[in-house]
Formats: structure tokens, C-alpha cells, sequence
DNA sequence: AGCACGCCGACT
DNA sequence: GTCGGCGTGCTC
């Protein structure tokens, strides 16, 4: 071909090639929508390879321009239509594009984090070793066999008591909407889900499972495989969570996205997963905090799984014996159907809650006697034993005997925490940034020696336990016993094989496991969760006393909890001694109605982190001075800005406006006016802000 | 958020 | 003389 005329054929191909312009979201702070332009046309829910200043990104198309927003010649074509997975699915994208408009954030950095990383990442697409994509080599892999396969003929199901029954009558009527299945722990929650599951998946429907954390998927895995139905086609199970490996992930996403696994089961992010044939979403202990995503986009799975659930027109089951202050107000409103399981489902007695008054007691290591006399008791009766106290460590603080002086971690506005090691050599961690020190041999300040250790954490109770009992078998589980991968399953199986007698753990004892043998649950030092927060202290405390106090007597009688406190008056220890939830919600919404709290008001924090406090704070002070001119301004309240409560971490330090209405549109309504001109205001300052609504703690 | 450009201290 | 510290500016 002569030179002149390849050069032709290319100059009338550019000329004759239209371009089809697309707005592409892209997980970058920046608000809105970036435009490109393709040869032809590529549809909303495809990703694409783009340029981004220097670097490639996976962007994702969601809408086609008639003409570019910016200057045609500033506009890049993209790099690549990533062809290995159809469209994402319209609800799919209509999920995404609530939650940005919801939570304000830019599209880009709602839906790229709720995809697996390899489908978001360019690496996955470039280099020899991407050949074929992270689809293709994910479907070269077999996967690992299903584990745990449980025979259904060895499955007992057990039968249903009279409340078990009407409460699954009425959400198997249930065509949409919202139900709370308001069950104390033991009632058999978990076997209303499965039979109600059933009927969805005969229905060929898939179900969506989500629960708050994975450490406690184990037993629910099974019993979820044992019961899946289907002996020819046997129905699939896909659990996901953030401790599986990538590959793992993408299979199980992979798997539930094609519609080829009828179950999912998995924590918050699953929540964002394509299921097309999507029939009911079940959202387990709803109250959970661990719903609520704390860094990133702070979403809450519970409320979007609300909203699709609503979007589809499919139901919603909220399962908890402590339901939210949210879900219980809309209760009240009538805008959520009510089933109640008051009774354990084998019928066996609530534990006995006893309130020790510590004020009157004379406390060895943080334990009263009462509670040491309970222990010895439990240990000869054979039975287990659970000493629950939410501090990790040894001590909360080292202190000087001499000068007064006090084990601060130097980049935060924290103690440091004593830890033990098996080698000897102790250390001082700081929980909020991980500082880590050798614990000094004596002051800093004054060189005394006289060091000790205030407060307990669950290594010193475990150390003094097993002095006090040397011939009982003590088991500590906590964030630091449960570090390595797999730990945790190992600790726990040791429990339920009944090789532990006396367990010391935080709440991770609490959440889900099912203890046969316990027979005594002692709690330390409640207090500290009631006053160290904010107006939802109370509510976390009772939350996480019902359920600490319901991992006793789950199989036999006669169970009792010891609670230490110096303040046996408190509404919530009273309520907790009777097990009665209603009164501790009707009392907190009482409360809450009078103050204007949530879930009176919706509530929305602006914080601002810098090296110098006067920088965060100044900037939020000329971020509400420029709100307060707005006209949409009227009918919220713009709090003043204040430190955050440990101001400074990884010194870094922390100032945050708390900004509320009692009209939720109205406070979205000045967030979209408002957020443009914060965003202008905290150009080029040394700081960096963030945006949360819906705020768990302020 | 990245990533690069751009001006000032301790090293080969 | 450079390597590199992180301030600041931009990305369709």
C-alpha cells in the first residue's frame, strides 16, 4: 500500500468517526461525573479502562452525552470497554446513585469500593500477567469444594413453637415492606429466616443473608448448607466477608452476580452485590453497629438493604432481641409489621441477671467477691464460665507512684495500654495508632521505680483467675488472642469442645456463639461504655449487656449473670435485670423525643483533621458561618464546632460540626448547597474533611 | 486519593 | 554537589 493513500484512509476514518460521549464515575474525592468519548456507543454499567491525569483507572459508564460538559479538546477518548462482565444490572445502578445522593458523595466513589478489587483495579487488566482478566482466570479455577457439606439427612429440623409458627405465617403473607422479628436471644430467630428462606427459594428467588460480623458465620453457614433444599440441583450457598481472600470474593460474587448461588451470606458489603433473581432480604441483629461502615463512603447496610428491599418491592426481615431506637420508632409509627418471639424456643428460663453493687464491695482486681464466689461455684459444678470485660491489655494505664506521672501515648491524646508478652517483655500500645513502646523500668519523669498498673484489662483478669483457680482451664479470647488468620475458629472450637472452663474475652465473645455449658456470665466495669460516650450509650450498653446475658442458659437452667456496677439505679441495669427491652426503648425514645435527638432529628457531622487544631476547627467555623447564609439554612441547626473527644490521633488532630434538623429533607436539602462551597473552602488549606450522615457516635 | 512538580536540609 | 522531605495543585 503506498504511503499517501494509508494516510488518506486514516485522515477520512477520523473524520467520518463520530464520538459517542460518556459521563464515567471514578472512585476520586472529586465531585460528579467525568466525560469521555468512545468510537460507539458503550451502555450505562459497563466498566472502561480511562486515563486520569497520569494514571489508569476502571471507571464505569452512567450516562451517554449529547455533548461533552467541558471543552471538546480537554475531553480523552477512553482506553478500553472492559467486555469480561455484561452491564452492571439498572438496580444495581439505581442502588449505587441512592446511596451517593444519600450518603453526597461523587457516583464514582460509591460503586467502584462495592465491586471486588480486581474488578476495579487496571492491574487486574494490564501487564502479561492479566492475560484474559480477573473474570476469565476466576472462572478457570474450580474453587475450593463447598466446605463443610453437612448430609440434609443427617439435619434434625427442629419444629416450630406456636410463636415461631405465626410469626412466620405472617411473613410468608408478606409480599413487601418491612418486618421486625423482635426475638430475645434463644427464641430461634435463625430457624424463622430458614423456613421463610425456603419458601423464596422454592419460589426460585434468591435470598440475601447479611450479618453484622464473620467470626460468627460458622454456625449459621451450616445450619444455612444443612437446610438448602434441592437434591438434584442442589441449591448454592455464596458467604462473603472482608477476610476472604480476593479470588475467593470475586468467585462468590461471580457466582451470586450470574444468578448460579441462591443464598448469600455475608456482612455489610455484600450488600452491594448483583443478585438478580433477589426475593427477600434478611438483615440479622439490625441493631449491630458493625452494620454502619466507619471509614470510606460511612454507609449503613442496614438502611440501604431498607431502601432495595423497597426498590425492588421485595421484603425486608430485621431480626434483633435489641432492636435499634430507629427500627423501634418506626414500630411504633406503624410503618413496620411487628412479630415478637418472647419465649425461648426451648423453652428454657431466661438467665437470672443479679445487679453486685460495687460501690459496696470490696473489689480484688476489678472482681467482686460475689462474682469470684459465683466462679467457684460454676468451676464445681462443671459448668463454663464467662468473665466479659471490654478492655484488651493488662492495664488501661501505667502509673507513677511517686510523681503522678502517666503512660500518654506521644502522638495521641490517649493512655497508653499495658500488654503482657509470653517472653517477659511488656509494652505500651496505644489503641488508637498502634505506637508501641517497651514498658519503661522506671519513670521517665521523676526515675522512681514504683510503677504500676491501674485498671484491668482481660490479660490481668485472666492472669488473676488463673492464680485464683490454678486447677481451671482459662481462655482468653480477645482482638490480640485472635490475631493470626484461623486463631479465632481454634479458640472457639476449644470452647464448644468444652475444653475451657472459665472464659475472658471482650465482645467478641458475644456476638453469635452458641455456649452449651455456660452457666455464669460475669460483666466488669459496664459502667465505663455508659458515661465514655454519647446520648447512645445507654443504648449500645443494654444492647450489649442482652446479649452477653443471653449467651447464658442457652441449653440448661438455672443460668445466672453478675453485673458490676456503681449505679444499680440506672434505668438501663434495671431494664437488663428484667429482661425487658420495651421499657429501656419506651424510657430512651421518651428521652430522645424530649432532647430532639435522633431518631426525632437526623443528624449529619462535618469533621476536618489537621496538623494544627485552630486549622480543622477554623475551617469548620467559616464552613458554618458560610451554611448560616444559605437559605436552605433555615429549619437546620448548625452546632459549634468542638474537638472531638480523643482530638488528637496519630497527631493528627480532630474538630467536627455537628449540623441537625428534624426534617431530613431539609437537612439534605442544605447539604446538596452547602457541601460545593465547603469543598471550594477547604481548597489548598492543610486539612482534610470528611462528610458523615447518619451518625453512629458524635 | 494519587501523582508530579518544586524548592530547602543531611549525605555519598 | 545530589537524594529526598512533604507543601500545593491538578485530574474529564
Amino acid at each position: 500500500m503506498a504511503a499517501d493513500e494509508s494516510n488518506a484512509s486514516v485522515a477520512s476514518a477520523l473524520c467520518t468517526t463520530s464520538r459517542f460521549y460518556l459521563a464515567i464515575a471514578l472512585d476520586v474525592p472529586l465531585p460528579g461525573l467525568f466525560d469521555y468519548w468512545h468510537i460507539e456507543p458503550v451502555p450505562c454499567g459497563v466498566r472502561v479502562l480511562v486515563t486520569f491525569g497520569r494514571r489508569v483507572m476502571v471507571g464505569m459508564v452512567c450516562e451517554a452525552l449529547d455533548t461533552p460538559r467541558l471543552e471538546a479538546a480537554r475531553v480523552r477518548a477512553i482506553d478500553r470497554v472492559l467486555d469480561d462482565l455484561p452491564p452492571m444490572p439498572g438496580d444495581w445502578m439505581r442502588l449505587a446513585g441512592f446511596a451517593a445522593r444519600y450518603y453526597h458523595r461523587s457516583m464514582g466513589e460509591v460503586l467502584m469500593p462495592a465491586l471486588p478489587a480486581s474488578l476495579r483495579k487496571p492491574a487486574a487488566y494490564l501487564g502479561s500477567r492479566a492475560a484474559g482478566g480477573p473474570v476469565c482466570r476466576a472462572d478457570r479455577r474450580p474453587g475450593r469444594p463447598a466446605q463443610g457439606q453437612v448430609s440434609s439427612v443427617e439435619v434434625s429440623v427442629p419444629t416450630l413453637n406456636a410463636q415461631q409458627q405465626a410469626a412466620l405465617q405472617a411473613l410468608l403473607s408478606m409480599k413487601t415492606g418491612v418486618a421486625l422479628l423482635h426475638g430475645v436471644t434463644g427464641s430461634g430467630k435463625t430457624e424463622v429466616y430458614l423456613r421463610l428462606a425456603q419458601q423464596i427459594l422454592s419460589q426460585g428467588r434468591q435470598v440475601l443473608l447479611l450479618v453484622p460480623e464473620i467470626n460468627l458465620t460458622p454456625q449459621l453457614e451450616n445450619s444455612v448448607r444443612a437446610r438448602l433444599p434441592g437434591e438434584l440441583a442442589p441449591l448454592s450457598l455464596a458467604v462473603m466477608h472482608s477476610n476472604l481472600a480476593e479470588g475467593e470474593r470475586l468467585r462468590a460474587w461471580l457466582r451470586v452476580a450470574r444468578g448460579h448461588a441462591d443464598v448469600l451470606l455475608g456482612t455489610r458489603l455484600a450488600l452491594f452485590t448483583p443478585m438478580p433473581r433477589l426475593g427477600l432480604i434478611i438483615v440479622d441483629e439490625e441493631h449491630d453497629t458493625s452494620y454502619k461502615q466507619q471509614d470510606g463512603l460511612r454507609y449503613s447496610a442496614r438502611d440501604l438493604a431498607i431502601w432495595r428491599g423497597h426498590d425492588l418491592g421485595v421484603p425486608v426481615v430485621l431480626g434483633s432481641a435489641t432492636p435499634s431506637l430507629e427500627t423501634w420508632h418506626r414500630v411504633n409509627q406503624g410503618a413496620y409489621q411487628y412479630l415478637s418471639l418472647s419465649q425461648r424456643a426451648l423453652a428454657q428460663a431466661l438467665p437470672e441477671v443479679h445487679l453486685v453493687d460495687t460501690r459496696r464491695a470490696r473489689l480484688e482486681q476489678g472482681m467482686s467477691p460475689q462474682l469470684i464466689e459465683a466462679l467457684a461455684a460454676s468451676l464445681a459444678r462443671g459448668e463454663q464460665s464467662l468473665v466479659f470485660i471490654n478492655r484488651r491489655g493488662f492495664s488501661p494505664v501505667l502509673r507513677c507512684n511517686s510523681c503522678g506521672w502517666v503512660s500518654q501515648c506521644p502522638r495521641c491524646t490517649a493512655y497508653a495500654v499495658v500488654h503482657r508478652h509470653r517472653a517477659g517483655r511488656h509494652t505500651l500500645q496505644c489503641h488508637h495508632c498502634g505506637h508501641c513502646t517497651a514498658v519503661p523500668r522506671a519513670c521517665p519523669d521523676c526515675g522512681d521505680q514504683d510503677l504500676q498498673p491501674l485498671g484491668q484489662g482481660t490479660q490481668r483478669v485472666e492472669a488473676y483467675l488463673t492464680e485464683q483457680f490454678p486447677q481451671a482451664r482459662i481462655l482468653r479470647i480477645d482482638a490480640d488472642s485472635t490475631r493470626r488468620k484461623g486463631s479465632a475458629a481454634a479458640l472457639f472450637s476449644q470452647v464448644h469442645d468444652g475444653q475451657a472452663d472459665v472464659l475472658v474475652g471482650t465482645q467478641m465473645v458475644s456476638k453469635g456463639h452458641d455456649y452449651a455449658r455456660l452457666g455464669l456470665v460475669g460483666v466488669l466495669n459496664a459502667d465505663a461504655m455508659l458515661f465514655a460516650q454519647d446520648y447512645r450509650a445507654p443504648e449500645r450498653l443494654f444492647a450489649q449487656l442482652m446479649q452477653v446475658a443471653g449467651r447464658a442458659g442457652r441449653r440448661g437452667a438455672g443460668a445466672q449473670v453478675l453485673v458490676q456496677t456503681d449505679y444499680p439505679d440506672q434505668a438501663v441495669y434495671q431494664s437488663l435485670r428484667h429482661h425487658d427491652y420495651t421499657s429501656f426503648a419506651r424510657s430512651a425514645l421518651d428521652e430522645r423525643e424530649e432532647l430532639g435527638l435522633p431518631p426525632f432529628a437526623y443528624q449529619a457531622l462535618l469533621t476536618a483533621q489537621a496538623r494544627h487544631l485552630r486549622d480543622a476547627q477554623g475551617f469548620l467555623s467559616e464552613a458554618r458561618e458560610c451554611a448560616m447564609r444559605l437559605e436552605a439554612a433555615k429549619g437546620v441547626q448548625l452546632y459549634d464546632p468542638v474537638p472531638v473527644r480523643v482530638v488528637r490521633v496519630a497527631n493528627i488532630e480532630r474538630a467536627q460540626l455537628l449540623i441537625e434538623s428534624p426534617s431530613r429533607r431539609a437537612l439534605h436539602r442544605l447539604l446538596d448547597v452547602w457541601l460545593p462551597e465547603v469543598y471550594d473552602l477547604a481548597r489548598g488549606r492543610p486539612l482534610r474533611y470528611g462528610l458523615e450522615v447518619d451518625p453512629q457516635e458524635i
